[in-house]
DNA sequence: ATGCATAAATGCATGTAGCATCTAAGGAGT
DNA sequence: ACTCCTTAGATGCTACATGCATTTATGCAT
């Protein structure tokens, strides 16, 4: 049927095959730590305290080990920088510029996460790092136009971001913007239960704008996403929302 | 202001830097090149005539060149493989399963390409080489779900596919379907000139299932990203349709 | 000349989104 | 206890996009 060769064939190559023939790039996985927080879409960002860029602010990274694959390494990153296990992470974009890093050509393999903040503000908490921060960011352009995104400290300064990580943040931002409307995000961000409005302040942010507040309900219930739990939340000064819990289509 | 080091300190760590500290792996880029024909999706596809995968059929691709960006890189796939310049060409994703290449450890960027198929049919017969074939795809899943691709020869027999080449291609088809919505996807897959039915032909290919014809005509021309061009097709068989070309919105 | 296939416009029903209005309900201040 | 403020949540209206059916137009094959 085909023209495979036979097996010894191609394992006689494999023996002889010489891998150091091309040049090749060093590979590091950065990722994108995304959450939602007081109404800013907010990313971790780490103080980096070695050459280059030594002092501006970067996504945690690593680079890829050589047996490890690429989703792999950036569930290693999440654990080990923000000690986060099990989040929803996702490829977003490989960054190859050849003069993106000084030292050598660095190839970034870039990912996102999308935490909710109780969850990441108690890692960087846990860490007690003064080199860890949960930047809000900076978006410049509306819609999904796409573009650089910088982050601002917690005085509202700008941080000088390192390498091409204003760019990585901006097609992090354009990416969770543009699956917004199709795919069940925003449940990421918030705990186990919401209130309506949480979860469209939550797209508000992402979004940069506002959104209607009775379609946005009618909406997100007619999808069947999200199911009430009978409770309500207390103390908030107004009438009680009901609380929703997220409702996992697969299990349907 | 900020607390980056005096330029020297950063030179004098660059001098010092030892990049071979890491094990690195191969980087290639593989490009789907993609065209509607005969009312299917087709991919470009080349028979190994190399070990590893000899005799199956993969992306045209090419290791990546120490110096050249990972977009340059895709565009000189096109060029040496296919011939063409100047193409649509955009990121898809990239590919680092340990074991996807039994040679070395190999990462693949993946990139799409969208031609049209004059285009391409004539770059495929320039080079007068039976193994270059425009494979029909087969899309075994419905919507945005996603999962491997196969490929099919003239004859109708499935093609054998090199490396993970099937989940790239899946990937490809996943990706152009969730942008036909939002995007001028289309317009690179047909000639300059073309009528409305052309161009839900090619959407209903990409799609895998059929449009309203009405539906369509008025959203395409409600958008304005199409232009009347005052000529008609003739020889068609029946009332010959108003001919359209791409309306670029760029230039507004 | 007639029929056929498709183009292209029009009308109608349906569904969705934006918007305004009304009532509900808890907290804060008096 | 009473009133005010704020937000929740429901309802109705309008505008618009979409699916579907109908009608007319037009070049080509017979």
């Amino acid at each position: 049927m085909t023209n495979r060769p036979a097996p010894d064939d191609e394992l006689a190559f494999l023996a002889t095959y010489d891998a150091s023939r091309y040049p090749r790039p060093s590979v590091a996985v950065d990722v994108v730590l995304l959450t939602v927080l007081d109404g800013a879409i907010r990313a971790l960002l780490a103080r980096r305290v070695d050459h280059p860029h030594r002092g501006d602010w970067a996504l945690p990274g690593s680079f890829l080990q050589i047996d490890e694959s690429l989703d792999a390494a950036a569930a290693r990153v999440v654990a080990t920088k923000a000690g986060l296990e099990g989040a929803f992470i996702e490829q977003l974009y490989t960054f190859g510029a050849p003069d993106r890093d000084a030292r050598t050509r660095v190839l970034s393999v870039a990912y996102y996460a999308l935490v909710d903040p109780a969850t990441l503000e108690r890692a960087v908490a846990d860490r007690g790092d003064a080199g860890l921060v949960l930047a809000p960011l900076d978006v410049p352009w509306a819609g999904e136009s796409g573009g650089p995104v910088g982050a601002r400290g917690d005085d509202g300064t700008p941080l000088q971001l390192a390498f091409d990580h204003a760019a990585i943040l901006g097609m992090a931002v354009k990416r969770i913007r543009g699956k917004l409307d199709y795919a069940p995000i925003g449940f990421e961000l918030l705990p186990d239960a919401f209130s309506l409005r949480d979860l469209r302040l939550v797209h508000e942010a992402i979004l940069g704008r506002a959104l209607n507040k009775d379609s946005f309900r009618r909406r997100i219930l007619d999808r069947g996403l999200v199911v009430a739990t009978g409770r309500r939340a207390a103390g908030v000064g107004h009438r009680p929302p009901e609380l929703y819990r997220f409702e996992d289509r697969s299990a349907t």
